[in-house]
DNA sequence: CGAAACTTATACTATAATAGTATCAGTTGC
DNA sequence: GCAACTGATACTATTATAGTATAAGTTTCG
């Protein structure tokens, strides 16, 4: 069972360069500094502009920086915007009526878990990784 | 964000059936009952049964019973039987030392996060969801 | 102006996991 | 012997993930 995906991996990581940096950075140092395919991380930027987790600037003196106070971006949100929301859900809404109990039962306990996963993520910001990373 | 695939979903399903029925059934009846492919099922129950958990009869008479009591069975290792191990140790064991602290950080957090989902399905068993199916 | 360093936008590919489907062989009991 | 069952594989289709590639536009500096 995998939490997180390379993309989201990768946008935490880079969120989190950023906020250590303090300013602006480009897709290429980013990258570099992080072992990520360049090509990938821009588009994995690009996805964060458009939720305006970070604000960039084209042209040579050009690059990408938070938009947020560190404390203000939860991994349960980045975790949405790459992974999707949790949609344990599907039994209730895109069938009819759940034709079977014992999946609702096993469903029941699923949401509980999901709801406990998901404030979890919730509590955890870039501040709060960022905060461990220099405790380290 | 899925938690469990179809396979482990009809496994418990099947062993929910199995457990109501208390006897032998047949994977053609389990199958029609669940609404599950059958030679889909026939695979899981394949796996199930070299597992241990449940014991097969060849031949007309036969069919799949437990081989386990209801309350002995937990989903955290159906779960680990059809999904595979939580595996987020990757960065610990596989690669020399993990080259980015970030990671490190984050996936500290992630195991915290994987221990709770896993002594959670292991609190879940055939028999407590039989009690809820009873109670619903 | 024009090159360098940057982002935007999109299209393409490779790999693996998931979810099934299809068969043939062997077993059991009437 | 045939009907109903399991055992054991091999195959396919779909989707998600993880990239790769490339053409186009922006900004600054010399």
């Amino acid at each position: 069972m995998k939490l997180l995906t390379k993309k989201t991996d990768y946008a935490v990581r880079a969120l989190l360069r950023l906020a250590q940096h303090d300013g602006r950075l480009s897709a290429r140092r980013i990258a570099a500094a992080e072992h990520i395919p360049l090509q990938f991380l821009r588009a994995i930027v690009q996805t964060l502009a458009q939720a305006g987790y970070v604000t960039t600037r084209e042209g040579v003196t050009g690059g990408v920086a938070l938009a947020r106070a560190p404390r203000a971006i939860r991994l349960a949100d980045i975790l949405q915007l790459f992974q999707g929301t949790l949609d344990m859900t599907e039994c209730l809404f895109r069938k009819k009526v759940c034709r079977n109990r014992a999946t609702c039962v096993l469903r029941h306990r699923l949401l509980d878990i999901e709801h406990t996963v998901l404030a979890k993520f919730q509590r955890i910001t870039i501040a709060s990784l960022l905060k461990d990373l220099n405790a380290a």
